[in-house]
DNA sequence: GTATTTATTGCAACTGATTGCAATAAGGAG
DNA sequence: CTCCTTATTGCAATCAGTTGCAATAAATAC
């Protein structure tokens, strides 16, 4: 019935359900590669199942999310986006000059997070950051333009 | 005319026009002591201006979120919310149970900032960061429940 | 299998925010 | 001051996402 049998067991337990939607949400953002939006989602959910609703799509992200199945992170695309919680965790650097999108991996957040726990006592949810700024390549091209300006 | 000669005239240098709808945009922020959402914003400035259009007051806050005199944040409570940039930077931890708001100094984050510049050449915005978790209070009352659960 | 409970869905109405475009007015030149 | 250019505004249409609610169907008990 589900390629998810223990997932499905505990949500069962605390009272939820197992529907096709929200297998094919699931589904849908564990065979993409990369972030999706919520309009792709839904492209992708009706090939299998045309007339499902946008509702049940977000509130099936909403809750997936809740579950921490599911990161929902505004990259900088004007929507926001969806991908599956992997581990070990990562997080984005995003240009705000070319919006070029760069992965890193978890360890450059690991000081900031034991930093914030023993300073204020809180436990930070860093799972999937997305820090905005001015990629390497982005900050040369603006050095060589300030030159010639001032030529 | 204005109570921001300087701004003013950088900004007609750059071929942007000083308005009153401008102004009171960023008269309404510089009169609050706290974040204001979009809708307490536009609340204020329609005491003095009764008909100024909301798409004016969203352009403006966009607007002067591009020459860095604001910040837009999302802090969780449902809608973004809108402060006049100030010096020395600060950022907020913000809890998802109970949902209080703590603003930190820019300290905690500096290091975060240096290690990404040395690591990936990218100069991260560390201007306003929201970071979402458990505070101390909230981990304590977890604590308790659960062993009250094991009995 | 049937009956019961209620989480979830589908739909339509709604909300906060954005956009296209014609009208307006800020700023600069004469 | 008048004239000109065009950034900005006001308005209506639109968009992405949310919500209220009645209908549906998943899960459990029998
Ligand atoms: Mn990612
Ligand atoms: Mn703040
Ligand atoms: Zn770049
Ligand atoms: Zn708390």
């Amino acid at each position: 019935m589900s390629r998810h049998p223990e997932l499905v067991a505990s949500l069962r337990e605390a009272g939820h359900r197992w529907t096709p939607q929200r297998e094919s949400v699931l589904a849908a953002l564990a065979e993409s590669a990369r972030h999706l939006t919520a309009e792709e989602i839904i492209a992708r959910v009706r090939v299998r199942y045309p007339y499902l609703n946008k509702s049940a799509v977000y509130r099936n992200l909403a809750f997936l999310t809740r579950l921490g199945l599911v990161h929902q992170t505004d990259l900088g695309h004007g929507h926001i986006e969806y991908e599956l919680h992997q581990d070990p965790h990562h997080h984005h650097l995003i240009c705000r000059h070319c919006h070029h999108v760069l992965q890193i991996d978890h360890a450059a957040l690991a000081t900031l997070g034991k930093k914030l726990e023993r300073d204020f006592g809180f436990q930070a949810d860093l799972d999937h950051f997305a820090i905005f700024g001015v990629c390497k390549k982005c900050q040369t091209r603006a050095a060589k333009t300030a030159k010639r300006a001032a030529r």
